[in-house]
DNA sequence: ATTGCACACGTTATAGCATAACGCAATTGA
DNA sequence: TCAATTGCGTTATGCTATAACGTGTGCAAT
């Protein structure tokens, strides 16, 4: 998927997502936009929604949140399945993907004939810095 | 973690979810003991944290729904990550698991000196019989 | 036996996440 | 011009999950 232009809301969720340091749920992003005019959640959702097909923000599913994809201009998908490690302390997200591991899930997905739409990979932990 | 002797309550959410054909919410599993006493979400999620901790139950954290551990007296984690194909058209769900998947995603965070608590693999799509 | 503790349970209230449904405005392309 | 599409704003609603309080029961330590 190429990224068409961005709207003004499209823009303003994105923009919050590059500058967190952290997933943001949807209602904080609301939060974070209250004096840009928003009001409601689904001027949050209905960009995330798009921001999600442009592949520029991946939604984690463990914790109901978004981040902005960590390699703008690669297309994530190209690369395969996309897998999160997800810092319970600090909120730190790396992402990487893993070419073998790919290569194991699909194989196992051709074997039973099962469609694939939508991988989820997220491990939940401690990053180095918090493990203190 | 082996299984203590389970309460009613537990014992009727398990049972809920061993006869259902697919994942179910923690709000449906709430209708269907309507008629043996349940009144409120807690009893069912507190049901389900055990059942979750005695490793009997698994949570498929892409859709906010349970499935009954498809390995029974197996104890899963002894076999490390545990996978999920779920089609979203008849609702199955498949359990795998894959020790080169595994021995892939350990060696990355260990590499990245992470410590993982949870990790989660779900691959939704659509199973064979309803790829029609 | 009494006390103290741990644990399951029941209930009410509340917090947090997500979408349905309506109508309006701007854009585009026949 | 007309119709179709898309984005937007608003209100209302539904689904998912937990906080906080109190009750009862079983079981040890004293
Ligand atoms: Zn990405
Ligand atoms: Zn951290
Ligand atoms: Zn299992
Ligand atoms: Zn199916």
């Amino acid at each position: 998927m190429n990224t068409p232009q961005m709207t003004r809301n499209q823009a303003l969720v994105f923009d919050v997502l590059e500058k967190a340091e952290a997933p943001l749920s949807a209602y904080t992003i609301l939060d974070k936009l209250r004096d840009q005019g928003f009001r409601a959640p689904l001027q949050v959702y209905r960009a995330l929604e798009k921001l999600l097909e442009y592949g520029v923000v991946h939604r984690l599913e463990s914790i109901n949140s978004f981040v902005a994809c960590a390699h703008p201009g690669e297309d994530c998908h190209s690369h395969g399945i996309v897998a999160f490690a997800i810092c319970e302390s600090c909120g730190q997200v790396i992402e990487f993907h893993d070419h073998e591991v790919d290569h194991r899930l699909m194989g196992w997905v051709r074997s039973q004939k099962f469609k694939p739409a939508k991988t989820t990979i997220e491990i939940r932990g401690t990053c180095e810095a918090c493990a203190a």
